[in-house]
DNA sequence: GGATAGCGTTCAGTTGACTGAACGGACACT
DNA sequence: AGTGTCCGTTCAGTCAACTGAACGCTATCC
């Protein structure tokens, strides 16, 4: 199975376009997820995703018709059953749902704000969120996403790559975005934090993403050949941060990490 | 299930197909999503869809590209994408966040389990869930269906619908689904209750959708002109509830849904 | 008021995608 | 081993979808 046979596949780096309908309706779902009202016309598709106004207007009715997006006046915006996919995806993935159990009976992480999150990519996105008792309270949602080098969850899933993959998503001088002025900015800096986060084990953010929040996280073993990389992490304010309060939830993070990576009864 | 043997007809529902692949496309997806076990293989697909299997083949290299489903194997799974794209479109949803906010604050349903919820054909989707004190610990996650016969919510949603769409979507001999020995089983018990709802100004549920549970709801009125229809439900346990509690947990329920209605600063 | 610009829709011609059957490989059963 | 079934892929022919320009329409500007 290791050599798949390619006899004559004309790979030029840029993909072939089997079902090139399929794949110009998730760029116009794609758009309509990026703008920033979340709401264009068919004219504001055509020019946005570079398709002809007429194909446009039958992809947007084909959309329409699958509840895809939705038609509001002379206006688009996504559909009711992308929250019903969203649902289902999740719903897959007990971990999630351990998740939230867990969470619940944990000594000292019931009393914080924790969240799952997966790694797409050079982002990571916001599975589940688990608030004890309000003392933080996030403006993130489910479903959001959050560039690897600006939180601690990020950082501890990428830690876990090969280092050939790291480099090549990191280059030394790659600019970084930036969110406060304790945010990494080059590739170098965040590699350097790596290579400290995988002696540790467990990673840390300290007022990179949000001034005055830190945050610890470690990596979830991934469950099965071909499941997406998963990670844990605890928020709390900086001010009111101790470092024995700290290893102590990283060791309710890591029991929560082994528990969800080695499922049993 | 409706097994159309048609041979060169794929018409669904009458309409003419403008971008056939997207409907497809949508029907694969839609097929994973209802899968038991969410991992299908392209032969698979290929049966419960009613497509030939090059067909599939192609949509599939399509839908991996667009990251819309993952392929694992030999089988297939939804993708990631479809989380950023719900959740997008949950973002956008300025209700959503202004029910978190108003939930924290408010002096009774703070300590509930609240739900916010939206029309979908004969179904409601659950959007947001807020949970004070965990006194109900609530199996249902966001993005979630029901049949709008058999939760508070779904009711408060139905009745504001005209009579000829009320009479179109549940005739008298209509055979509900049923989840509880008290779940209404006619289109014509529901449509009394739907009466009763108008008048008194909320919706009610008793242990018609899980045995020792209570609902009520209201429903929110339709910001602009084109806006989903949304409607908020408390749940309770019967056990405890009272008509005093209730009574006051409705007057904040219509509180919180005029100021969902009418957004100002 | 008249003119302009922009929007969304319509229509016929041409290209590209979809079908269906055959192929090589991987198990499971005899 | 032999053999059957099932899976996923490949390929050429046919048909349908896509393109692009023109149209009617509304809102905006002078």
């Amino acid at each position: 199975m290791a050599d798949s046979r390619t006899p004559a596949s004309p790979d030029k780096s840029g993909a072939a376009s089997p079902a090139p309908a399929v794949t110009r309706a998730a760029a116009v779902l794609d758009a309509l997820a990026a703008s920033a009202t979340g709401r264009l016309t068919l004219s504001d598709l055509s020019r946005e995703v570079g398709i002809p106004k007429s194909s446009t207007s039958n992809l947007l009715l084909a959309l329409e018709e699958a509840r895809l997006i939705t038609r509001q006046g002379a206006e688009f915006t996504l559909g009711r059953k992308l929250v019903e996919l969203g649902a289902a995806y999740l719903g897959r993935m007990d971990e999630v749902q351990e998740f939230y159990r867990y969470c619940e009976q944990a000594s000292v992480l019931s009393g914080e704000t924790v969240r799952i999150a997966m790694l797409d990519g050079t982002n990571v996105i916001y599975l589940a969120r688990y608030e004890g008792h309000p003392a933080v309270r996030l403006t993130s949602n489910i479903g959001d996403k959050m560039p690897v080098s600006l939180c601690a969850v990020g950082k501890a899933l990428i830690a876990r790559l090969n280092v050939h993959d790291i480099e090549e998503m990191f280059p030394d001088d790659a600019e970084l975005p930036v969110l406060t002025p304790k945010s990494l900015r080059t590739g170098a800096a965040l590699k350097a934090q790596l290579r400290q986060i995988r002696e540790q084990g467990y990673a840390f953010e300290d007022e990179e993403s949000t001034t005055g929040v830190v945050c610890l996280a470690v990596s979830v073993p991934t469950r099965g050949a071909h499941g997406p990389s998963l990670g844990l992490s605890v928020t709390a304010l900086k001010a009111t941060y101790t470092p024995e309060q700290g290893s102590q939830m990283v060791k309710e993070l890591k029991e929560l990490a082994h528990s969800l990576g080695n499922p049993m009864g």
